[in-house]
Order: structure tokens, then C-alpha cells, then sequence
DNA sequence: CGCATGGTTGAGAGGTCTCAAGAAAGGTGG
DNA sequence: CCACCTTTCTTGAGACCTCTCAACCATGCG
């Protein structure tokens, strides 16, 4: 159950996304729906191909980018969350070991496999995209090496929200968070158990609100402050 | 000192990397060149200017691309090494707070501020080499979230012997290592005091052997074994 | 010789992990 | 609507990895 919050995130939330890299024209879109194709559905749990495949849109669920080590250990690169483009660039296809994995049920909106947007706006939409991804990478680096299980948490949060909030997936501070603190763990670099007392900690503090997989910032300047990260 | 390693990788050590991106024509060369301005060197600590600069290649020296935390914690990203290309895409130039720091005295090469390489092999390569970057930063984000110090140091010694390699800055598996433990610390996400411990474990494991600067990978499978990453 | 820099080592503190068990939440069939 | 089962969350206890502080050593250089 995705619930509610998806009303104005339908087909249209990567139009929303790539307008904030650059303004469009009519044309632009009519160019880009143009060199859009079917749309699939999956399941949560589902391993995306992304080395073969077309490239895509994601319409709605959350996704995500990981790699796995040969023990079992797993650590996710990146979120991917409904508007966000996946497989575009060569800088995400066909890095070795990379898979993409639905984190709930997905929808997807496939490209032509030779996409190539005509025009001169849309080409630098996608670029400001991959390079907005990119400095996502950066936080998840500087996270994972600099910063306390505490900290990383904060900051992860504020990155979600401000993201979520792009697509019109926020009420106020209030968001939904359809993961399971597994995950949380595997991009934190934390164990499962740490994940949670984290937030336990932070709910003592007052930082943020949970129930269940609702999620509610109720400190921001606090939040900020433990986040770092001028980002 | 930078030593004797540098003969043939003077001025062409790009040529050298791309050329491993995709073959090129002279053509190619003869385009590439004519983009190619003026020399520049820079003493070792030196901020090099990433926004508002033209893009450059690294002829000689160790650089790195890093970022501060307010309280002083520092994160490298990356390491740029003779023969990258640095600042060409905006997914490295303009990241907030990402600054590109000289390890060593430096010398660059700039290119000309609106850099366009003709033809279609070129921009090709420089794409396959962005890629490859890209690629290092998914190993740096696991290593940083998912591996041991001692995996982690394994991990990037192997990583800066095949990197050297390429530009023919290896001896067998011998290679000059020209920054400080410090500057290992930052990058691994680790305290100097535990990067010197985790180096005098590999010497005594028998995995490396290290006098000064120089160092050598004694036992390859081993150190792979160790950095587990299946890259 | 004396200083500065970078490397090395010890000791104790602290953050995070693993193992393990129990509580809560959600779904299913009767 | 309840009993049951599975999944997910929560909590405790002890081990382990890594950090900080602090000192000492090695090297190079003026």
C-alpha cells in the first residue's frame, strides 16, 4: 500500500524532475514523450536489468542503485525515487556488479533504446540530471567516510525529504518512508541493529516523528546542524 | 622528488589513458591537441580552482578531488592521477564544496574554456574515461560503507597499482606511492593512526612491502582476497 | 646540532557490530 | 472476529573495530 501521497506523482513526475533542471518548451516534452515507450510493473524485491535494457523513468515506488560483495554484504549507492531517470548515461549502465532493485512495487516508463532527445534544452536537462545524481554520490561518499552513524541518518533524511518534495511527496515535514530499516541499513553502512537505534536516539531527541512508515521531521535546524555537510 | 618513475609518462600521459577509452585516428590527436592551451605547474597542497576555470589534464603529479566538513573532517573522493581528465563534465565541476587539491607538485595542462572535441571517437572516450571515474567513486562509496580498514587499504592499493599501470608507472608490482598516511586516512575514511596500523599488519601478513614512498604488492591474491570486491 | 615533518606505538575510550531474544505489526485462514 | 504465522522492529549484553590522546622514533634539512 503506497498509499495516498501519489496523487499528482503519476505518470508525469520525471516531467516535474527534469523541469528543474532547465525550463521546457512545448516542444521539448512533445520530443521527449515521443521517445517514450510502455510502461511495466513490478514487484518489490525485483532485480531491474540494466545492462540490455532500454533506459527508464520511474513513475512511482522507490528503487534503488547496489552492489553487492561475495559475503553477502551489501551497500547501496543510491536511491532512486519515482521521476528519477535510470540507465540514461552510461555512468550508471554497465558498471560492473551494479544492480538496480524495486524497494516496493514499481512502475516504469521504458525509453527507446536509442534515445536520443532531440533539441538543445533536453539534452542539458538530462546532463543536469546525472550531474545532480552524481553530486548525490559526493553526500553518500562524504557520509559514509566522515561521518557518525548519527550524522549520516540526519543527513540522509534531509536528502530524502528535500527529493520527495520535488515530486510533491511531502506534507509539510511529513513524508512516507517505504523501506525497512534493512535498507536504510545497507545505504548507511550501519548494521541493522544500529540503523534502529539511531532512530530511537533521534526520536528521544526529538529530531523526528515515526509510525510505521510515516516519517515526520519535527527538528529541522537540529537536523541540519547534525547533518553537517554544508550540502 | 617525485623520481625516476616519470620517464615516458611526460607530456602525452593523456593520450596514453584515452587511448584505452577507444582507438584513436591522428585525426583525432591533431583535434584533440589543437584544443590543448597552456602548461601550468603548481606546488603539492595548492587548491586548484574547479569552477570558473577551463578543464585540464593532469601531466604529472597526484591530485585529488575532496571535501570538508565544517568541523575540519575531511573526505577524499577521488584521486586524480597523470593522465586524467579533470573538470570536463559538470558532473565533477561544479558539485558544491568539492575542491581539487594538489598532492603533489603539480603540472597541468589546460584546455580551452569551451571545449568542444570534434568528431565522434573523441567525445566517445572522454565519455568511456568519465564512466571509468565514475566507476571508482561506486568502489570508493562501498569500500567506505561496506568493507574493514584492512579491506579497504587492500582494496585501493590495487586500484592505484592497475591506474599506474596503465600510464606505465609500475615496475612489476612495484610503484612509487608519493603522499603521505594522512592523505590515505582521508580517502579510506580511516584515522592516520589506524591507517599506519593497517599497513603494519599487511607488511608483517606479508601482503606489501613499503621503504619510504615505495611501494610493493608482495602477494596479489592475497591482497585481492582481502579487497573482496569482485572489480 | 636542532628543528620540522612524517611515521610508529601504547593505552584507554567510544562507536558500532554480532548474537540472541522478545515485542509489535500485518496478513491469512478459519 | 479471532488465532496464528511471518515479517519487522526493539532491546540487551558483550565483543570487536576504530578513534583519540599522547608520546616516542626516524628522517631530512638548514
Amino acid at each position: 500500500m503506497l498509499g495516498a501521497p501519489l496523487q499528482w506523482t503519476g505518470e508525469r513526475s520525471y516531467v516535474v524532475r527534469l523541469r528543474r533542471h532547465g525550463v521546457f518548451q512545448e516542444e521539448d516534452l512533445a520530443a521527449l514523450e515521443a521517445q517514450l515507450g510502455r510502461v511495466e510493473s513490478y514487484p518489490a524485491g525485483k532485480d531491474l536489468a540494466l545492462v540490455g535494457a532500454p533506459p527508464m523513468f520511474l513513475l512511482a515506488g522507490w528503487a534503488c542503485l547496489a552492489r553487492s560483495l561475495r559475503d553477502g554484504r551489501r551497500q547501496i549507492l543510491a536511491f532512486l525515487l519515482p521521476g528519477d531517470a535510470v540507465g540514461f548515461d552510461l555512468l550508471t549502465r554497465s558498471q560492473r556488479g551494479v544492480e538496480a532493485v524495486a524497494l516496493t512495487p514499481l512502475k516504469v516508463r521504458y525509453a527507446q533504446s536509442g534515445f536520443t532527445a532531440g533539441g538543445e534544452r533536453l539534452p542539458r536537462a538530462f546532463a543536469a540530471a546525472a550531474a545532480a545524481q552524481h553530486g548525490r554520490m559526493i553526500d553518500q561518499i562524504v557520509r559514509l567516510g566522515r561521518q557518525t552513524a548519527y550524522e549520516r541518518m540526519a543527513h540522509l533524511l534531509l536528502e530524502l525529504h528535500a527529493r520527495l518534495a520535488e515530486i510533491g511527496e511531502v506534507r509539510g515535514e511529513h513524508f512516507h518512508l517505504p523501506i525497512k530499516q534493512e535498507i536504510l541499513a545497507d545505504a548507511l553502512g550501519l548494521s541493522l541493529v544500529h540503523v534502529n537505534r539511531t532512530l530511537q536516539q533521534m526520536r528521544r531527541d526529538g529530531l523526528i516523528d515515526m509510525r510505521g512508515s510515516q516519517m515526520t521531521l519535527l527538528d529541522r535546524p537540529a537536523l541540519e546542524a547534525a547533518s553537517d555537510q554544508s550540502s
